[in-house]
DNA sequence: GTTTTTTAAGTAAACGATTACTAAGCCGTC
DNA sequence: GACGGCTTAGTAATCGTTTACTTAAAAAAC
């Protein structure tokens, strides 16, 4: 809007190329009085690079797009904060867009807004991404990777190891002499749920214990799944612990519990899924298995930076156990 | 990154100017054969229009910036929420753009990239520039508007009324019969904390109700403040009621009285100012002063759109008080 | 039947940078 | 003193789009 390296230019008594070589220092063909000069008229006119037109002619960007939903997870600020911290390491910006929530017009305006500009790369958060913006993302043959997310259509991704979650869970109350396991608020038909319920399975069986299909409660990970799904297995529940789906989800249980009159963890035990600051904050404090967000951020970053073609890149983090009070 | 308006061009036997009319819909003097054949082989090349290119030439955008903080702070989601769905309507684009914590280097990088790509407009939230950043800010000649904070630099901004909201929260606390009243986890020195106690002091004031220094304990608005407040209040506090400076903060307060033995609301009555979820999902439900954040996100959408210089605007929105069980 | 108006589309100049290629000066060498 | 090799800087093409201006043909007006 103003300023531009032809003015500069101008001034110094140089051709714009000199003053392009000098501005992205490329200046190992200028002499020491041009660069110092041209960098205080530079600074004089308060001289502002205009990406876009760097970008059209380099036909690149130092960009990374990270696309998340609006939801209330707040894990995402975990993961934002591992892909900022390694793409400031490699001199790139991230710039974060809403997607909506679950409005695949939204969606698919968001997934467009990217590719119309040459982004370096895509980070697509926890997103279940409809068919057409499917479509949009693969064509325009910018690199992308899913995080915090599986699937199994061949799309990279790097997730958490949602059967070992749900193992890990299980495996754990079952040590502490639990029978009667339910698990809440995760929407079964998600590949995230189904992994982490076969975990979940994985543990009973192991231990010789079955599963009431009705201790499955489906919800959609949010703060209110918790309080109904406490709220089905009624005053005197018949399960004895409960994993729940997200930290909100334990939360919305333990809640719901108290109104019941019922204490966590002596008559009820919780293990949560995720793990973020809010298990700290509650009372009492949620054990957790807690999974590695900040990695998986940074491991997209990586992937991006180091993007070669090839089909189905798969990464799976590790979690673990934290145990706190409410088991 | 592939195909461009030339390729669609000489498929469809026509000019680029032809092409580039039909495709940003200015068709008003074209052949409805012509747009719909032109359309069909844009779609069929998978054509991606090049932003990159369009604002260079056109030297506009149709993106807003919204710079945020990595703080924990959690009221930012709606004020986000409120700055989409206003600019959605208006159909722009809104990028969000990290500028570290208290990194003045991390912040100075964000403003630089957001200026050197001509966005509309720039909507900082609950940011403290640093005086370099500023500069940049100002130069760069694009419309911005601090959000959720005020300064008395003659800088646009629009903010909750702080001064009433520490005034509401006083003057509640005060007619339930409270005359010792702290405030806990604010940073005394920012312009927000001093006019929240000065609304403070004008409610005890207007009681004949005084305030010792003590009282105020100084705080980052995060969780820890508000333990550490508690911790500095001790087991058999002197004040009845403390005010919170954010959520996080009366969490903090409320878990660490618990630690102490001290029942809320019963022994220690707690108010907090923001009002987002949080206090709907601790135990007992926090009383809170509600900012209107999403409408502080709405506001500042309306003020980029509708920018014309002028000096100084400022807009204060309202905050109401919302009791809960914590009080 | 000529002139004017309307419709539909083409020409070409921008926008602000990067960069391959070219060139001028200077120095040293044989 | 002609030549090659540095160093430093300039020339000009290019990126993909928009848009003011021009043009050609057809329709309307006289």
């Amino acid at each position: 809007m103003g300023v531009t390296i032809k003015d500069i230019a101008k001034q110094a008594n140089v051709s714009i190329a000199t003053v392009s070589r000098i501005l992205s220092n490329k200046t190992e063909f200028n002499s020491k009085s041009t660069i110092r000069k041209v960098k205080r008229i530079a600074k004089e006119l308060g001289y502002s690079k205009n990406t876009a037109a760097v970008e059209l002619v380099t036909r690149s960007s130092k960009v990374l797009a990270v696309v998340i939903t609006a939801t209330k997870t707040n894990f995402s600020m975990q993961i934002i904060d591992g892909i900022h911290e390694e793409a400031y390491k490699h001199g790139l910006n991230v710039i974060i867009i809403y997607a909506g929530e679950n409005d695949p017009k939204r969606q698919y305006e968001a997934i467009k807004t990217i590719t119309e500009r040459s982004v370096k790369g895509i980070l697509l958060l926890a997103l279940d991404l409809s068919q057409e913006s499917q479509t949009l993302l693969i064509q325009s043959q910018i690199p992308y990777i899913f995080l915090s997310i599986s699937n199994n259509q061949g799309m990279p991704y790097i997730d958490s190891d949602n059967s070992m979650i749900g193992y890990l869970a299980a495996d754990y109350l079952i040590e502490k002499g639990h029978k009667k396991i339910g698990f809440a608020g995760l929407d079964t038909v998600s590949l995230t749920a189904k992994n982490r319920i076969s975990g979940y399975k994985k543990a009973l069986a192991k231990h010789n214990l079955t599963c009431d299909p009705e201790w499955i409660v489906n919800g959609l990970f949010t703060y209110d799944d918790g309080v109904n799904a406490m709220k089905q297995y009624g005053t005197q529940p018949e399960v004895t612990a409960v994993i729940a789906g997200s930290d909100l989800v334990g939360i919305g249980l333990m809640n719901q519990a108290g109104e019941f009159g019922l204490k966590v963890p002596e008559d009820l035990a919780i293990v949560t899924i995720d793990g973020t600051d809010l298990c700290e904050i509650v009372h009492p404090r949620l054990t957790s298995i807690t999974q590695s967000f900040y990695k998986i951020g940074v491991m997209g970053v990586l992937y991006l930076i180091n993007y070669k073609k090839q089909n189905a890149y798969k990464k799976l983090t590790e979690s673990v156990l934290k145990v706190r009070e409410s088991s």
